[in-house]
DNA sequence: CCATAATGGAACACTGTTGTTCCAGAATGG
DNA sequence: CCATTCTGGAACAACAGTGTTCCATTATGG
C-alpha cells in the first residue's frame, strides 16, 4: 500500500535536499521560501517534511556525512603512499560540489568533528604520508586536513566564478595540494 | 571650534568600523545592534554615522581598499623574484587579520575587482614569476591570485579554530604556498 | 470510482532587524 | 558657567522570515 506513497514521499523528501544544497552553498542566508521555490515545492509542503530550520540542516549533515563517507571508501585511503592517497581523496571529494562550500563555511556542522578537531583516519593517512616521505613531516595533520579543504573550495569557486572546464580545474587543485604537502627538494 | 569635536567624531567612528570589522568577520550575518554593543556605542550613534547598513559596508570597504595598498605598497612587489615578492605580499597581508575573512567570504566587494577578475599588477607579478622561473608556468595569475586568498584565510582561520601560535601559523602558511606555486621539480 | 494521501495557497501571529524620531543627560570648548 | 555638540535610551512603524492552521485541489492505489 505505501509502495508508490513511500516512493512519492522520498522522492519530494530528496528534492528540497538537493535543492537545499544547492541554494544554502550559493548563499547561506537564503530563506526556506527560496529552497521551496528552487524545489519547485510549496513552504507548506517543505515544513510538512522538514518542520524547522534546523531540521532540515541535520538532515542536509546527515546527508553529507553519508556522502562523504562514500566519497572516502572510494578513494581507497589505506593504499598507496599518504600523498597518492591524499590526491585520490581530492580527486573524490572534488565530485561532491555543492556540498563543499556548505562544509566550508561550516554551515553544516558534522558531529564527529568539532572545528579545530582531526579526524582519526586522516591523521593516520598523513602520519603515513609522514613515515614514506611523501608528505612534509613539517606539516601537522589538521593542517594538512585544513589546506585540504581550502583548497577544494577555492577550486569549486574558481569553477563557478572563472569560466573554467571541470577538468582543467581539479588539475590545478590537485598540483597544487601536491607542491604543498610534499616535503621541499 | 572643531578641534578636539571632529577628533571625537573620527574616534567613534573608528571605534565603529574596528568593532565591524571584528563582529562580522566572525558572523556576516551580524546584526547592527551586535556591531554597536562591540563598538560600546549605542545603536543611535551607529545609525547617526552610517545611516543604512549599506553606508556601514562602504566605509569597511573603503578602509579595507586603503589597508590592502598600504600593505602592497610594504611589501614592495615590483622588487625580487615573483615568488619572493609573493611571500613579502603574503606576509603583509596576513597581518591585516580580520580584513582577510571579510573580503575572503566576499561580505566587503572591492569595486575594482570583480570576482574572476585579476588585478594588473598582480597579473604583472605572477608573470615575472614565469619569466624567473619561481612560479609555474601552468598556473594562471587569477589562479595564483585565488590560491593566495584561500591560504590567507586558512591561516587566519586556523589560527582562531587551533591555539596555533601567529608565528608557526605564518611560517604553515608561507611553506605552503611557496610549494604549491614553484614549479615541480 | 472512491477513499486516502500529498500538495500548495492563503491567512495568521510572532520574532528579530532596520531605520526613524524625540528627548534628556553628559561632555566639551570658549 | 553657558552654549554647543555628542550621546544613548525609548518608542515607533515597516519589513522579512518563520512556523502554524485550515482548506481546496490533485493524484494515486485499490
Amino acid at each position: 500500500m505505501t509502495t508508490a506513497r513511500a516512493g512519492s514521499r522520498a522522492r519530494t523528501r530528496q528534492a528540497i535536499l538537493d535543492a537545499a544544497f544547492e541554494v544554502l552553498a550559493r548563499n547561506p542566508a537564503a530563506s526556506l521560501g527560496d529552497v521551496a521555490a528552487a524545489a519547485d515545492v510549496g513552504r507548506t509542503t517543505l515544513h510538512r517534511y522538514f518542520p524547522e530550520r534546523s531540521d532540515l540542516l541535520v538532515a542536509l549533515r546527515d546527508e553529507a556525512t553519508a556522502r562523504l563517507d562514500q566519497a572516502r571508501t572510494r578513494a581507497r585511503t589505506a593504499d598507496d603512499t599518504g600523498a597518492a592517497a591524499i590526491r585520490r581523496l581530492c580527486q573524490e571529494y572534488f565530485d561532491l560540489g555543492d556540498l563543499l562550500s556548505l562544509l566550508f563555511r561550516e554551515q553544516v556542522e558534522l558531529d564527529d568533528e568539532s572545528p579545530g578537531t582531526c579526524d582519526d583516519w586522516f591523521a593516520d593517512l598523513v602520519r603515513r604520508g609522514h613515515a614514506d616521505g611523501t608528505i612534509d613531516t613539517e606539516l601537522p595533520a589538521i593542517w594538512v586536513q585544513s589546506l585540504l579543504w581550502s583548497q577544494l573550495y577555492l577550486g569549486w569557486s574558481f569553477l563557478s566564478e572563472a569560466n573554467a572546464s571541470r577538468h582543467e580545474t581539479l588539475r590545478l587543485v590537485l598540483r597544487c595540494v601536491e607542491g604543498a604537502i610534499r616535503p621541499l627538494r
